[in-house]
DNA sequence: ATTCCGTATTGATATATATCAATACGAAAA
DNA sequence: TTTTCGTATTGATATATATCAATACGGAAT
């Protein structure tokens, strides 16, 4: 992490759809108050814990979002991209992060006051609003995602975690798997062992074609079917 | 349910505590914009997938809220009581209720038009943040209750519903038990056979003292270190 | 009081899934 | 090139938990 490079970053201005909402003057006063750094892989972005003093936006690469829950176990909650507010539930409560991230790839990162953006929610109900559909719909995909580890079984649970890399973080049905085998068991909830066999039963099925760190979905409708209580 | 009755409830002006944050004059629109209706145990006071056109307010009782999953299976979420806001996410992003809600006791509900609320939130900016703490708040419960799921194994899980129960809903370590066995599963994520063996466990071992529909917590700190990794 | 029906309880069994242990592989370092 | 080390893979086994089936219980209806 190289907190000596600050510096404007006009590239990511417009990146989270909220900030449309804002005026010029308001979206002045957030350029203003915002700060890059750069991240290696690996590298912590924020922790679980601390406080949640700024809000973060990526401007190039990407970050998983994980808790540390008990027993050293970690729960991968979901994979952070640009256009992207990063800046947990516990904003608006506690003022910690309630969750880690980190970077899977290089990042860039914003980093922008938390005072400020909630000074602009306070002024702009617009911007309130859209805030607020932000978390609500952040909320509803954690709830889904509950609901589905609940009453999926294993294979289930992995084809809709292919799925949701393939449509969600890489928009592509042929992509490379920038996660290991036991950030996926994080990711979908299961042992890293139980990825990899049942990784192998979809690849002999010919449901994925999985050449080390490329992963290509052959039969999408396959893989539907088996997410759909598989 | 009993539509006709249709009535203002000045005893429930102030139950939201974000409801604080609005003028008299606002309070007045709300108090116009509503009405009232009471169910009985077992009927539905809104229903997964039905527009969100309403907030709903118990003035009385208890209800359920939960989700109906794949294959008939239902996922309890918690349980509503009177002084909260019942809204779930949709709200802000489909305008659908992503869960049902079920009277469990006899209940006094009131009901607000959603668009009413939503104007307001525009209009006041502290009614928009109270609004966006609470449902921070509900998404930051529903994290950790993801977290025990995912982690925790069947007695501890079962621990943290009944501590839930006594803390949360009932305010007291000795309560009537309104759940059936097959809701404390569906609440706490296992089978209601499972859930019947483990709370024989608890009674056997003093941790709780179960007379068919009083439940009494014994041995709280117990309970609680059950709950934490049992 | 007797019947009836839903829920609770109990025991036996099946199944999903984690854990453990051993080995293989592949990239970085020497 | 060889060594080293983390990750991936595979197989064997243990464990948690669901499911199935039978019975018991308690309140509502007759």
């Amino acid at each position: 992490m190289d907190r000596t490079k600050k510096e404007l970053c006009e590239e990511c201005d417009l990146e989270w759809e909220n900030l449309k909402n804002l005026t010029e003057k308001e979206l002045e006063i957030v350029n203003l108050n915002k700060f890059k750094t750069d991240f290696k892989p690996g590298e912590i972005i924020f922790k679980q814990g601390s406080p949640t003093s700024n809000a973060v936006f990526l401007s190039n690469g990407m970050a998983k979002i994980y808790i540390e829950g008990f027993d050293n176990k970690r729960m991968m909650v979901g994979i952070a991209k640009p256009k992207q507010l990063i800046a947990g539930p516990g904003t608006f409560v506690d003022e910690r992060h309630h969750y880690s991230v980190a970077a899977l790839t290089d990042v860039s990162a914003c980093f922008v006051k938390m005072d400020v953006l909630k000074e602009l929610m306070r002024q702009n109900s617009k911007f309130a609003e859209g805030w607020l559909q932000d978390i609500s719909r952040k909320a509803l995909g954690t709830f889904y995602k509950f609901l589905s580890h609940t009453q999926k079984k294993m294979h289930g649970r992995l084809a809709e975690t292919l799925i949701y890399l393939a449509d969600e973080v890489h928009g592509s049905d042929n992509f490379t798997m920038i996660l290991s085998r036991q950030e996926l068991g994080e990711l979908s909830g299961m042992a890293k062992e139980s990825v990899v066999r049942i990784l192998k039963e979809f690849s002999e099925d010919s449901i994925i074609d999985d050449k080390c760190p490329n992963i290509k979905i052959i039969n999408k409708e396959k893989l539907i079917m088996v997410s759909k209580m598989g």
